[in-house]
DNA sequence: ACCACTAAATGAATGGCATTCATTTAGTAG
DNA sequence: CTACTAAATGAATGCCATTCATTTAGTGGT
């Protein structure tokens, strides 16, 4: 009990609890005490955080604009999260469903990885705040984080892997992506050195350069700088760990 | 003025302003009004930070905290930096001048690599609540943290890498070392599938082998799970990277 | 020598935040 | 009927970054 109450459905996570607010101008306040019908479940406050996050951001993720969302105090959350960090694992495990690893099983190992890799830096670039969470978080209660897992390593293994580089190279590979993640965020002019360009030439000449490499691809999909360093890296580290196969 | 106050040594950077909270014990409090000698200044105040952080870490890291380190009453700080966030800056750019770019001029290109990347995640694995700021940050008003880009542009420029490649080469290399250093820092049960393990066979599998192939390099240098991983990503970038050069 | 200005400190707010606790009410098991 | 547990309210609590009025000290100009 007290952690299986979620759980059974898995996917739909936009069941109970809504509905309140939109319907009800949000008029008449509940009276204190438990209600007929629970208000809250994790599914219900899993969606709410993310409508809320695509909203205001990171920072409107508050407790309390959780609860004004939902029609709920503050503390009503507490019935049902530990603490505001739960309330991210639960968007966290969310968000890793929405990864594609479709690829694994079709597509060849190197097609595969291209697709998982560039759908989850796309994923978390829009999370960047979940990336400390994600980076260091147990496995164990996050349930579609494990899946995406599993069907990444079923790909490793079939695709030829020795078992013991999988883990190592599927690590190294996210951490890439994480990193790159935060880049996609990174402000165009990042490079700019400013009034201290005159002292710093190489790396001045290097930033114009890398520039003009970009006009190339000027309109096109995936033509940001992050994108050319994000495929530059990603095709670096499919070649070498490709290599890794027997 | 008024950012130029203390860029003039460079290095050294510890100072001014210290040994007041230190010798005295911290006994009669200053009154209020401008002091004859100035107590507080931006290199002091990095160097608190840096003090504090080791002590107690990011979450001890409070403008409250600071203050009382520099033996100052809080909105005193704020006559010298804009924000915490200013401060977190300061602290960044003196971490970067702690990363190795010594390979640069001597080495060969791989192994000046080598040794840049991996004292660079070295040291953002001991401040990884930095690389969200880092990762972001335009390089105009942090000097050693532009000196580190022009001495690592200028030797891939050296090493015959095309000017338009440097730039997204060295963004690909520092998204994975960001991305590594929280690695570094995660639990040793992080792969543990706990009471799922039974329905994720082949996850399960890959993280039971990598923990055997690490047992071969137990109580060797650079031999946990992270090193690992890094040296694995970190050799197919160079490795894919260095084919690039002309 | 005086005056205006600026720089750098104090100390007292301010508003926002996550979280806790006492209380109330509603279902449920024995 | 009676405990007990679950789920809500509403009123704290304590911490935090930041701001503001005030005080004092140095500085440049006349």
């Amino acid at each position: 009990m007290l952690e299986t109450t979620d759980e059974r459905a898995g996917m739909p996570a936009l069941s109970a609890a809504q509905g309140r607010a939109a319907t009800s101008g949000g008029a008449q306040k509940r009276r204190a005490g438990r209600p007929s019908a629970a208000v809250l479940d994790k599914a219900g406050i899993t969606s709410a955080a993310l409508k809320l996050v695509s909203r205001k951001g990171y920072d409107g993720l508050t407790m309390a604009a959780l609860a004004k969302v939902l029609d709920v105090a503050p503390s009503a959350l507490y019935n049902h999260v530990a603490s505001k960090h739960d309330v991210l694992l639960l968007v966290e495990d969310h968000l890793m469903s929405l990864v594609d690893v479709s690829g694994f099983g079709g597509s060849s190992w190197e097609d595969a990885v291209r697709t998982w890799a560039w759908s989850y830096r796309d994923v978390f670039a829009e999370h960047t705040p979940l990336i400390p969470v994600i980076a260091v978080l147990p496995v164990t209660d996050a349930p579609q984080t494990l899946a995406m897992y599993e069907t990444v390593s079923k790909g490793f293994s079939d695709a030829g892997f020795p078992q013991d580089r999988i883990v190592p190279s599927i690590v190294a590979l996210e951490s890439f992506i994480f990193g790159s993640a935060y880049d996609v965020t990174a402000p165009e002019d990042i490079f700019d050195a400013g009034s201290m360009a005159e002292s710093t030439p190489y790396f001045t000449a290097a930033v114009r350069h890398s520039a003009s490499g970009q006009e190339a691809s000027a309109g096109q999909e995936r033509g940001r700088p992050a994108d050319t360093a994000f495929r530059l890296g990603l095709e670096a580290l499919i070649a070498g760990f490709g290599a890794i196969r027997k």
